[in-house]
DNA sequence: CGGGAAATTGAACGACGTTCAAGTCTTATT
DNA sequence: AATAAGACTTGAACGTCGTTCAATTTCCCG
């Protein structure tokens, strides 16, 4: 019986690889339950011996997708000097260019993490939140650098702001609709807003 | 016969005004043809008479929901003197927060705006498209007074940026993801990084 | 080898937007 | 006023989706 398992585990693992496939080439929109039977080769009810539902499904792809951004921004920052303040604006623009390779490069996944919306009365289990929380350590290093003094909550909530705004502008961007900056002038952008944000936080520490 | 296309249009808008409640009411995922037809009084397929599909509707409401906004704009921009640069950024200041206080106001439909792709290969129309360009005429006469000398293309591109900076802000606060700004801190933040913008395009004018 | 439990199946369900053959009503002409 | 021609309206039916579950097959151990 521990057989049995494993090869539940072995084909739950199946099922999440054929799912990212699925919405990297498909977008979430594209994902369908019975695409992915076949793919897994399994019969359509049997996906729920597997998962309780899609929505199960679609965290444990943004849960690798997140995995793969972390490391991302991992290398991103390695190497930067965490006390000294003179590069810390230098390194939030690494940070949000690195933010906004990896959307270019895993863009339906990465939009993925935005667009899904739990099923009505469903809540967000407890390891996927903690997940997106663990992202900011990246952003938090830089900002204390750059304001010593400030609270840890003024801190946090500063990274948050920042966050949203560099993502608004990835957002919109990478959709390419008419109300945003062009694809092309993307990292242009980010690059001035992040730099304009970092050195007004700074000079008035 | 005259008669006919009177009382076709009157359903029509009796038909969008409906969908505006139900958008605002259940949001977009909310919007049903089946409920649209029992609230408006006529039969399922009658709807695909009125109006060429749900696509059609959701921008028909769009539209409304556009001319709210550049009301309120209008109103917040009164009495901000174009020339000046001295409150140019007070005046950025306050487009962002009316535009904050507009999508508290109406949040569903203000989502909508952003949320709805067009069926597959169909293509937004043109009024839609220069209905939203319209919007950027607030943002970029401030921010002409803060950056007299340039371009009227690089101006574009920035009012862009601010915009996109803004509302990324603004959505995730207001969708209340935990990664977000929580929606009480939201005003606070949106000045913070609109003065650090604005401030800092000024000084290196 | 056999029997009870567990896993697997795929037809069926309900909801959705959309379509269309059939029915109804309007209008213009005689 | 009668009637033919045309336009409008109807709602059952279609195809698609995620999900369920009675029936079946497979598995494991005594």
């Amino acid at each position: 019986m521990v057989k049995t398992t494993e090869r539940r585990d072995q084909q739950r693992e199946a099922l999440v690889l054929a799912a990212e496939r699925a919405i990297a080439e498909r977008g979430l929109a594209g994902l369908r339950a019975r695409d992915l039977a076949e793919a897994v080769g399994c019969s359509l009810g049997a996906i729920y011996n597997l998962v309780q539902d899609m929505d199960e499904l679609v965290l444990r792809v943004g849960s690798r997708t997140l995995a793969r951004l972390d490391a991302a921004l991992a290398d991103a920052t390695r190497g930067s000097t965490p006390g000294s303040s003179d590069d810390a604006t230098d390194t939030l623009v690494a940070i949000a260019q690195t933010y906004c390779a990896f959307a270019r490069a895993n863009l339906q996944l990465w939009r993925t993490l935005f667009e899904h919306r739990m099923a009505e009365g469903a809540i967000v289990p407890e390891w996927a939140i903690t997940e997106q929380m663990t992202m900011f350590r990246y952003i938090l290093a830089p900002l204390r650098a750059l304001r010593p003094r400030a609270s840890e909550k003024d801190l946090l909530l500063l990274s948050r702001t920042l966050f949203s705004a560099v993502h608004g502008v990835i957002v919109l961007g990478l959709e390419e609709k008419l109300v945003a900056v062009p694809a092309a002038a993307l990292d242009g952008q980010i690059e001035v807003i992040v730099r304009l944000l970092g050195d007004g936080l700074k000079q008035r520490a």
